[in-house]
RNA sequence: GGCGUGGUACCCAAGUGGCUUAAGGGAGCAGUCUGCAAAACUGCCAUUCAUCAGUUCGAAUCUGAUCCACGCCUCCA
């Protein structure tokens, strides 16, 4: 089954080829740890661990990088503005490091609890710093840079198709109504590779560089850390859909006039989670974190679910709506898992290419650009196939959790919670009435102990009790 | 001002020229079961894809216009 992924920098579905058969290279750009995670963010990291998934379960050996951003790269260009690592140290009165390695610790917990596969390497900015220098200076020799009162700027003008990937007009930028520059810039879209300290002021984070005591600035990171993990071309760099426009679009000026050759075959960009009106961003400081999912009580499979259900190219609009039928669809779902596990086939699967069927087109969906609501779709019909037995439908599933990464292979039944004396004494008095055939005070009992927060529910010869 | 995206059932959401008179999930409704419920199971649930016009043997899918919503151009996944 071939591979077809979008490819932001052809704006089509391209089939997969990588540059070496044995080890597919990837990047994304991961967090930056100044603050917790929101849904949105967790979007990303999700959509990137499916894109893994499929690679890994096309039979491809992936040598995965995601950054952690531990430095306050995040300086405007046209102010001084607020660094926003140094910002939540100073607030905090802790070090920078203190903070990068909460978040950090946050981050990877989050990460996990959505069942996103890790990385083979987190690389941090800070670690990289002699590696963000060594490519400073090779931009610098090779005459794409320039140094103001506030750092060393890379020179957009002197890269031939600089802004080709985002389709920028750079014409239509000049005139935008928002635009502020220094008026030391070249160019509207030059970008600061270095960043001096100011002067009257030390930074709680500053290094030394040949051009002065300050810290690298916001693009060079992801480019340097690639070549150092990764070399200079590699297949697939992925991210959020807003790196495209300046981000990316300097990584590959950056790496480019560098090393001289192409960066990047394959990028690929995952939309936003829309949150309607409460546009959800750091700096508004509204947004819901995986904590508060499950502070709801939400599992983080539910959210995982709710993802599944659209594709990583499109807008999904997030309410607490959709996020109940994710969850309940979840409970479904693993409810028929758990039956399939109990079931016992008296015989086998009649027609074992029927099997194959489904194993094939699970498998072109995913391989169709990660068309994972479809592939969800087959496993829906899968499950409710007659002609397959369940120990076969079980080993499927568990083979195309792989991919979806539900921990459907984990999911047990419920653990009944401690139920207090005083509501067991009442549930056995149920019965007693219900055997006298008194369904009056069977019902009374019963709505008595929903008012005590708990349900009773018949079964053949008893029943069962749940805390609601 | 410039660039770009999207409008599919009650909700979320696939599908981008014939296999689809539109997947899948949720909700809802009906039935089976049950003293009644709950659960479970079964069935039903868009002749229609924002609107209008056009191209075509054939369109939700292509073209144009209109209306609406949204994103980016500033940090943002």
């Amino acid at each position: 089954m071939k591979l077809k992924l979008f490819n932001t920098l052809t704006r089509k579905k391209e089939e997969f080829i990588p540059i070496n058969k044995d080890e597919v290279s990837m990047y994304s750009c991961g967090p930056t740890v100044y603050n917790y995670m929101h849904i949105g963010n967790l979007r990303t990291f999700f959509f990137e661990d499916i894109l893994l998934r499929v690679l890994k379960y096309d039979g491809f050996n992936v040598k995965y990088v995601m950054n952690i951003t531990d430095i306050g790269h995040l300086v405007s260009d046209s102010d001084e503005g607020e660094d926003k690592m140094e910002q939540s140290a100073k607030e905090s009165g802790k070090k920078v490091s203190e903070i990068a390695g909460y978040y950090t610790d946050v981050f990877k917990r989050d990460v996990d609890l959505l069942n996103v596969i890790p990385p083979l390497y987190y690389p941090k900015p800070t670690e990289y710093i002699d590696e963000q220098i060594a490519m400073i200076k090779c931009l610098e020799e090779k005459g794409f840079t320039y140094v103001t009162s506030d750092g060393v700027y890379y020179d957009t003008s002197k890269f031939p198709d600089y802004g080709k990937m985002a389709r920028l007009d750079i014409k239509g930028l000049q005139e935008g109504a928002r635009i502020e520059y220094s008026e030391e810039k070249k160019n509207i879209t030059d970008f600061a590779l270095w960043k001096f300290s100011p002067k009257n002021e030390k930074r709680l984070s500053e290094w030394n560089s040949p051009w002065g005591i300050g810290f690298p600035g916001w693009h060079i990171e992801c480019s340097a850390m690639s070549k150092a993990l990764l070399g200079n071309h590699i297949d697939i760099h992925c991210g959020g859909i807003d790196h495209i426009p300046v981000h990316h679009t300097n990584e590959i000026a950056q790496s480019e006039a560098c090393n001289g050759e192409k960066f990047v075959n394959y990028w690929l960009h995952g939309e936003f989670l829309d949150m309607g009106n409460e546009k959800m961003s750091k700096s508004l400081g509204n947004f819901i974190t995986m904590q508060t999912l499950i502070d709801k009580g939400y599992s983080p499979m539910d959210y995982r679910y709710f993802l599944l259900m659209a594709h990583y190219r499109k807008k999904l609009k997030f309410t607490f709506e959709a996020l109940d039928a994710a969850a309940s669809g979840y409970k479904n779902l693993s409810q028929r898992i758990l039956k399939l596990k109990t079931e016992i086939d008296s015989g086998n699967t009649f027609d074992k290419s029927l099997i194959e069927t489904y194993r094939e087109r699970f498998s072109a969906k995913i391989n169709d650009d990660l068309n994972m609501p479809e592939a969800m779709s087959v496993i829906w019909e899968l499950l409710k196939e007659e002609k397959i037995t369940s120990a076969d439908k079980l080993e499927l599933i568990y083979e195309f959790d792989k991919v979806t990464g539900l921990r459907l292979n984990e999911i047990k039944e419920e653990i009944p919670s401690e139920i207090p004396e005083e509501i067991q004494k009442l549930a056995v008095k149920r019965i007693d009435a219900k055997k006298k055939k008194d369904f009056k005070l069977a019902d009374e009992i019963r709505s008595l102990i929903k008012e005590k927060g708990y349900e009773i529910a018949d079964t053949k010869d008893g029943f069962t009790l749940k805390k609601i």
